[in-house]
DNA sequence: CCCTTTCCTTGAATAGTTCAAGATTGGGTT
DNA sequence: AACCCAATCTTGAACTATTCAAGGAAAGGG
């Protein structure tokens, strides 16, 4: 859990503006990882009650740009966003219930994996997607 | 190229009905590798033009399901289908202007690789997407 | 050839996200 | 401390991809 402070040397390391709907957003995604966007605008707005969504999403999207948070998206399901960013980890998603859990990466190395023939395509990053069932969906009931 | 006659017993194969629609769009599928749905009806409509947009949609859904087309679906892009399964190949994706391309799997079996931690969850496919540019995106202009 | 079930058409609805215009505010400068 | 301007936020509408729902059409087994 970091601090409010923390949150404001991020936003100025990466030259943007300090501003309570950032800082808001910023703890939200730090404190639910793998969020979608209307979980994280009523985290928001349990601290600032008048942030639109529209500030959400413009902020999720800078935060993005800048590298701050990191927005996964598998197959079928919504936009979500998570905190931990730089060393290339991967996902798990529950094929029954879209439940998310993080993956360390499968080699060790950023980018973890090469593709064997890259159609002349020049590759800077190898996104892995695990799918199955989480424990609680895969339990008999 | 396969032939409608193909196609039939593809259909026939998966105990789906044989119907226009379906031929149609299986074969757009094939000729359009990695096509979104909108191509995919501009296609069928060019041989049976008075095909509804849901049948379509009706129709890939089946032929999904029941594992003749496969689904990929890039973070940001809209779903897009290819006949080329049961390989587990991967993709490359360009992030300048979208397109895509095949990749053989990393590795060389289904499932090509095995997540380090698995958190529990029982893990039945790994899909890799490849983020880079394509040549023509990063050829100078 | 008929009957049942599956499939297709038509039309509307939905969710997530983005666009646009104007008001507000952060933070560098005077 | 006050000013200024670009960046940011609010408000409200628009948009796109996809799905839902009800009724008509047709595939294919009997």
């Amino acid at each position: 859990m970091r601090s409010s402070a923390d949150f404001e040397l991020m936003l100025r390391g990466a030259e943007l503006r300090v501003t309570r709907p950032r800082l808001a957003v910023l703890a939200a995604v730090h404190d639910h990882p793998h969020a979608d966007t209307d979980s994280i605008i009523g985290a928001v707005r349990r601290e600032l009650p008048e942030v639109s969504h529209q500030a959400v999403y413009d902020v999720l999207r800078a935060l993005t740009t800048t590298g701050l948070v990191r927005r996964i998206q598998p197959s079928g399901s919504v936009a979500r966003y998570e905190a931990r960013v730089g060393d290339n980890h991967h996902h798990v998603v529950c094929r029954s219930c879209g439940s998310i859990a993080d993956v360390d990466c499968a080699v060790g190395h950023v980018p973890c994996l090469t593709a064997s023939n890259d159609q002349g395509f020049s590759i800077d990053e190898a996104e892995v997607v695990y799918w199955g069932m989480c424990p609680a969906c895969s339990a008999p009931s």
